[in-house]
DNA sequence: CATTGACAGTTCTATAAAAGAACTTATGGT
DNA sequence: ACCATAAGTTCTTTTATAGAACTGTCAATG
């Protein structure tokens, strides 16, 4: 499957992973969010190759996460900077680092701790439902095929039309 | 970088993108919150190739996210289903379905809609503080280091001293 | 009893992506 | 003139992925 057949999935998650789902877009999106700017400021404080670096850049301005803002003329030089849809994405930056810190940590405890400026208080991302606020497990939801949904498969019609017998009503 | 360097980085993001940080992770992580369980169901929803999909399944169970219970001996068959580690990705890939709802929909609408059954409302997924019960933005949190924080940088130590001069302080 | 099919992989080869280092371009300072 | 800064680009080598075919084990079918 190419990167482009993921944008075009009847899938929200395959269209985003789309945009961060590799090894290096999230990354630059934490740095992102830890005010770094510039191309050498990420290209030192992650370790990536300058090349795959200037890629990445120019795959989230195509997809309007990050926006290039001149800073000075002669020679014209860019800041990067999060759009609102890139700001978006903050949900799912804390989701992953609070997923890393319960899961993931070493004996010493987490690389780093989050306050709340409303309330001052060190806290933890909590998923609720938008209508009752209550905190959401996998089990307490129930998944319905949206307007946007294709009749067959979820993802990938052209593999199930494929795969002989096709197993109908699977979900 | 390698993809074991990820795993050892003084950051929660870095160690979770470790597991979920590539292409096809998240798809399988979301077929298993769809209830997949087989193979072959597996291959044949995603399109994946067997070759890869195989060394995804054995990724994850290395890391504790799926587990394989044998359903039938002779010939011996396992399904993979979600550990607890697995299940508390869930905010994660809700996260990363609701931003693709939000900006990457195309005309037809959303591809899924989700119900929770506790209020059996259609909803989307909130992320609030679990100090104050606000939702969160950016821009209201602060980050500290915390006691697994490495003191020079929270990503790639090595590449903070080659990069000449290494502008301190910059966070 | 030979055949077909289900299932869960493994083994190939060809192509695409990433790593790593050096090079380019434009400019400003010493 | 020489060095530094910044933001890339251009190479070569190594690794990962795509795509298809193959293997092994059993169960059901003709």
């Amino acid at each position: 499957m190419k990167w482009d057949a993921l944008e075009e999935e009847p899938c929200s998650l395959a269209r985003t992973v789309a945009v961060i789902g590799d090894r290096w877009s999230l990354l630059v999106l934490r740095e992102c969010f830890l005010r770094t700017r510039r191309f050498d400021d990420f290209q030192a404080s992650l370790g990536i190759t300058r090349h795959l670096l200037a890629d990445r850049l120019k795959k989230l301005v195509r997809f309007g996460v990050l926006r290039k803002i001149p800073y000075q003329e002669a020679p014209k030089r860019y800041e990067y900077i999060l759009t609102q849809k890139g700001l978006d994405l903050y949900p799912i930056i804390m989701s992953i680092v609070h997923w890393g810190n319960v899961h993931m940590a070493d004996s010493r405890g987490r690389p780093m701790l989050h306050e709340h400026k409303n309330c001052q208080k060190l806290f933890d991302p909590v998923m609720v439902c938008s209508e009752c606020g209550e905190p959401l497990a996998a089990k307490a939801v129930h998944v319905h095929p949206g307007p946007g949904a294709r009749p067959s498969s979820p993802v990938h019609a052209k593999a199930q039309e494929q795969a002989k017998g096709g197993r109908a009503g699977r979900r």
